[in-house]
DNA sequence: CGGGAGTTTGAGGCAGCTCAAGCACCGTGG
DNA sequence: CCACGGTGCTTGAGCTGCCTCAAACTCCCG
């Protein structure tokens, strides 16, 4: 089953659905505590998988703690980052529709992960009715995410991009209740190129431009976010000096032999 | 069946369990059957909204006939179309989980549209396990199709991307019983541009390179694919379109009536 | 201390965008 | 019937944001 992919040993941990819902936010139930159904904890370490493309689907996953990525891999074998799961997030939704992933969940730190088998987690659904409607509600919710990111591919400035992202990621880490200002990035300027649809030379020198004017400070893999409504509104950054000279060369260089334009 | 894809006007006014099921090509059951439960179709005129943002969420839709969009529209009022939901297509998912509706669905043509009450039809999943698992199927499926733009808008060149929107509409034509090689659009080049995350003038132009080339030929809205597996595998163009003209044209020259020369 | 993976930065090129102009199609009203 | 206006489509020309290629630097780990 999971031994392939890097199952390390199971751990000694359980969780009640009380507290999986909790994890997952999903609005609680006082009859759920009825239930004694224990769902198992396992561990990876970074760079293992926890499924592959084209294994057989059986289980959902709701990450625990630690941080992973989900990838797909196109008809010419290019790898492209879907999304980030860390603590709270489900994944392995996309297993459901053709009994087998569709994509790969990569771990990139060390990762507490539980095992939700389908069967057994839908059957539970139909002895309470607020489970069923809370997966349909969570599935719903990643279905929302997917259309934001279209969105955000479709439309914005490699700029925008990565300011929406380092929001996005401020935001889920003051949720999980670490320091939404200050965070260390877990994954790769590549990873993070291949989510934004953007090479990792841009993603570097676009975090440079946000440290030169203010907006953060980076090194390497620490972030701090310095003016966070800004990044929250950025659409495109503004003409950089380097930029301004460039215009200003132009302007120059047009007007001594140009007209003279009215006022 | 409901096969009768003809006019609006003599569509019927109710279908069975049995019948949306089909229609969404969720695996049969024969237990349906029992169930009397009717869902009502509705009619919309070209332009007409299905559902606007915000708007609250009571219902799924499937679509019997015609042609829809749906379109988010983002922090700075920009409008991003989503999907072109078509026979047998399933849409309102995104309204399940805040309860509101976070895109808005607008007719193209005249359509006919089965409303399926969000509640009633949850409801009926839990006396018939098999359809319960199937909406899990058509959510999760829905989310793959989401993934597949995100991958596409992530790495795919203009090109590539209006290839596969071709095939993928021819696809879909062929399922529905239409010619899957001569069609016409339905959508305007601005919105295939924002469904593509491009401008409406390189959806043009890449459509008459395509001409150009020999892949299609297209005509305002009618379109025919004439070598369907280059558009299949088609990543990138010969380096510029002058240079595409240019190979196009060394192409045809081997051939005897192939005699063309550039403009 | 050496090697590999990840990051930064520069220089230059090109795919796709912007701006602009003209054409095609279609419904409406004279 | 045609004139006319509005919407959509095509095509051109120029620009630029991002990519590509390349080199050097940092960090980590054995």
């Amino acid at each position: 089953m999971l031994a392939d992919t890097g199952l390390q040993r199971t751990s000694r941990l359980w969780s009640t659905l009380k507290e999986v819902c909790s994890l997952l936010r999903i609005p609680d139930d006082a009859s759920y505590g009825q239930h004694d159904t224990l769902f198992q904890h396992v561990q990876f370490k970074a760079g293992q998988r926890i499924h592959t493309i084209g294994q057989p689907f059986d289980m959902l996953y709701v990450v625990n703690s630690g941080f992973l990525k989900t990838v797909a891999i196109d008809v010419f074998g290019n790898e492209q980052v879907l999304s980030f799961p860390m603590k709270g997030d489900l994944f392995g939704v996309d297993g459901i529709h053709g009994k087998r992933y569709e994509s790969e969940a990569v771990a990139l730190s060390n990762c507490d992960v539980i095992l939700l088998p389908f069967k057994k987690f839908t059957s539970i659904g139909k002895v309470h009715p607020e489970l069923e409607t809370a997966i349909y509600s969570v599935m719903s919710r990643e279905l929302i995410r997917e259309q934001a990111m279209v969105s955000m591919l479709g439309s914005l400035s490699a700029e925008a991009r990565v300011a929406r992202f380092l929001v996005n990621l401020s935001e889920r880490f003051a949720e999980m209740g670490y320091s939404g200002r200050q965070f260390n990035l877990r994954m790769t300027r590549h990873e993070i190129g291949s989510y934004l649809g953007l090479t990792l030379e841009t993603v570097s020198r676009t975090l440079s431009a946000f440290n030169e004017i203010g907006l953060i400070t980076v090194d390497q893999r620490a972030i701090e976010l310095k003016d966070f409504s800004a990044l929250r509104t950025l659409r495109r950054l503004p003409p950089s000096r380097g930029r301004a000279k460039q215009l200003a060369a132009n302007a120059l260089a047009a007007s001594p032999e140009g007209q003279v334009t009215a006022a």
